[in-house]
RNA sequence: GCGCCUGUAGCUCAGUUGGACAGAGCGGCAGCCUUCUAAGCUGCGGGUCAGGGGUUCGAAUCCCUUCAGGCGCGCCA
């Protein structure tokens, strides 16, 4: 809401310069000063005229001042430190106006089209928090995007043909020796049988390196079809497909579309974009030197060697293969998948899978994007530019530019996380990687069921008397929040050293920490029911306050700092879109609940104690804006809201 | 060798396009529950922003350089 005003106030400021110094600005950029008595917004112009007029930033700011401080919303102008113009902004207008767009329904989406590729974990085995943090950032960024109106489509990527299937195919066929039968008959955890499984691969290989023909072999046999060892695969790829779609939505993620290798494959993606960069010259066939006989890109950047995407023996690269179906979400290859519907979410929205076979009628247009966003770790970054490059070479600059690769860095685990999971790690170890080779991670469901357990266990001793079913609902919501919370406070550049224990703290800057802020605001508003006191009564009482009066004061000017404060989503948001940092969304939704809890724990401010019934009244008025705000938050967090704690 | 990322309080991390005395959580110490659930709040202590140089009215932030750690650079996927 914040934005609507800045850019009011920036219009008005390019006037007034214009006007007294006639100078004009390009921009004009607000802050916010370190202390609220400083005031409401910073305006930092003088800064960037004093070059232009040979000026020092104080005088400017002098000149500035007066003429700002009538401008419509403002009360008054003053100069700071080195040349800031601080304006204190008529606090009862802004608070309406403020109160005004939390009541608004949200806008519908009218944007450009966005396709957000995350998840795509490989299905050969159960996922581990590495993966988790990749959904997350990708749920959390969708939820981001369409707070600010683009049109998005999830999508999940499954590599069914990979060397990891493989392995688990191998595994199951030559290691214990079972039909397709005898794994369909298989009951139980299937995803972490088979990532135990995964690993005795790993080791059977070791042990005898001429075993390593099986692999081959039978990735030869799944990418051929129509052969048993083929539907063992896609049978072990669907089934883990269906543990991790489970999995996710524990945590409330979901998809949309779920985008199989092997149909790019079958629908021949990779021969019609083969086509296209070799009618296009995007790409060359090498006849000497190293590379003779591929074809090949050739980075633009720097001195960088060209890129092979056909060998020489006329097979495709990964690489090349992700450059067609990257041209497919672009919406630049004339060729589609079929569809069909994989599940109904419990809320009804349909997940479709890409299929070679029979489609489906009442899919939904996937891709043809106007922008793309792929979620992938950091390791990726190399490969994704080759991606981005062959899309450019075809002639599709803007294609290219809004190609983004949303890398984060990766999850190791703690020394002691590691010893706990049995595994010798010695003194000297800060980190250990995750190895699903070796079988070594955290499974995503034995992390949130151990969150789920603490949770339960916190509110028993809080409240022994609580029926189970409520129980596990807040169980629940508080793992989810607490889990989320973990994964996006960090920045995506940073790797996460995980630490059990610190993951499972409920207390300080945490997911919880944020719930309870809300379920504290709303058991007022039962406490005031109870009471007697309409919620709705005191709201619409609160209509006649006079805001700017109620604002001013030591209890005003703590719920202004608040009010500012919350004013301030919207712009936070915009800053994650742009900056592709879903943690500052998080450490905000962090510094409203802080500053929530900071307030409402004075007695002095009590609302069902309220000296008056106006003071009651203004300040049901702040509890319920500060309820609404923050479920607008939590909601783009993914963090649920539990009845109670 | 080339490229990218990271280095900020004892620990884990924030720090917007350069801006006002460098912030939070945890841990430590001292307090606050017949008071809207204490998963909370208040206070105290804690920093040569890895080192050095430069640009600027102003640098944790930009440039150069050194050091330390991580990742990537394959006719693997």
């Amino acid at each position: 809401m914040i934005l609507d005003l800045q850019a009011r106030l920036a219009a008005a400021v390019k006037d007034l310069v214009r006007r007294d110094l006639g100078a004009e600005l390009a921009d004009v950029s607000f802050q916010y000063p370190p202390k609220a008595e400083m005031g409401d917004l910073a305006l930092t112009a003088p800064f960037d005229l004093a070059k232009q007029l040979r000026r020092k930033p104080r005088e400017i700011a002098e000149a500035l001042a007066g003429p700002l401080g009538t401008l419509p919303g403002v009360v008054r102008a003053e100069v700071a430190g080195g040349g800031y113009v601080n304006l204190f902004l008529a606090r009862g207008a802004f608070a309406r106006e403020l109160l005004a767009s939390l009541a608004a329904a949200p806008k519908a989406p009218s944007g450009p089209r966005v396709i957000v590729e995350h998840t795509s974990i490989n299905p050969n085995k159960a996922a581990h928090v590495g993966h988790v943090r990749n959904a997350t950032l990708g749920d959390t960024f969708v939820r981001a995007l369409r707070h600010r109106g683009r049109t998005v489509g999830i999508q999940n990527y499954i590599d069914d043909t990979g060397v990891q299937v493989a392995d688990v195919v191998v595994g199951f066929r030559h290691i214990e020796g079972k039909t397709l039968e005898q794994v369909a008959a298989m009951t139980g955890r299937f995803d972490y049988d088979c990532w135990d499984l995964y690993a005795r691969v790993g080791d059977f290989y070791a042990a005898d390196p001429s075993r390593k023909k099986l692999q081959a072999e039978t990735l030869h046999a799944i990418e051929a079809g129509g052969n048993d060892t083929a539907r063992l695969a896609a049978y072990v790829a669907a089934r883990i497909v269906d543990c991790h779609l489970a999995t996710m939505e524990r945590i409330g993620i979901r998809y949309e579309l779920l985008a199989h290798e092997s149909d790019i494959l079958r629908l021949h993606f990779w021969e019609r974009a083969f086509t296209l960069l070799k009618e296009s010259g995007a790409i060359r066939l090498e006849s000497e030197g190293k590379n003779a006989g591929c074809w090949v890109l050739s980075m633009e950047e720097g001195e960088e060697d060209d890129k092979i995407i056909v060998r020489s023996n006329g097979t495709v690269t990964y690489t090349g293969k992700d450059i067609a179906y990257q041209l497919w979400k672009l919406g630049k290859l004339d060729r589609d998948f079929r569809y069909q519907r994989h599940k109904t979410y419990d809320d009804g929205l349909v997940l479709w899978t890409s299929t070679s076979g029979e489609g489906e009628s009442g899919a939904p247009a996937f891709g043809h994007a106007d922008a793309v966003y792929n979620v992938i770790d950091v390791g990726q970054s190399y490969p994704q530019r080759v991606v981005k490059a062959g899309v450019a070479a075809l002639g599709h600059a803007d294609a290219a530019a809004n190609s983004h690769h949303l890398a984060y860095e990766k999850v190791t685990l703690s020394p002691a996380t590691a010893r706990a999971l049995g595994y010798d790690v010695s003194e000297a170890d800060a980190s250990v990687k995750v190895s699903g080779r070796k079988g070594l991670g955290v499974k995503a469901d034995d992390l949130f069921d151990a969150l789920e357990d603490k949770a339960r266990s916190e509110i028993a001793s809080r409240d022994p008397e609580r029926d189970a079913a409520s129980v596990q609902a807040a169980a629940r919501a508080i793992a989810t929040g607490a889990l989320r919370y973990f994964l996006l406070k960090f920045g995506r550049t940073k790797i996460i050293t995980f630490d059990m224990e610190e993951a499972l703290a409920f207390t300080g800057e945490t997911g919880p920490y944020v719930q309870n802020g809300v379920v504290r605001a709303r058991s007022i508003f039962a406490k005031l029911a109870a009471d007697g006191h309409g919620r709705d009564a005191l709201l619409e009482r609160a209509r006649g306050l006079d805001l700017d009066a109620l604002l001013g004061g030591e209890e005003g000017g703590e719920v202004w700092s608040l009010l500012v404060l919350m004013a301030r989503s919207e712009e936070i948001v915009e800053q994650a879109v742009q900056a592709e940092e879903v943690a500052v969304l998080a450490k905000h939704a962090f510094a409203v609940a802080q500053a929530f809890h900071s307030y409402y724990q004075k007695p002095k401010y009590s609302v069902l104690h309220a000296e008056s019934e106006d003071l009651r009244a203004f300040r049901t008025m702040v509890v319920d804006a500060f309820v609404r705000q923050m479920t607008v938050l939590t909601g783009l967090l993914g963090i649920p809201l539990p009845e109670r704690m």
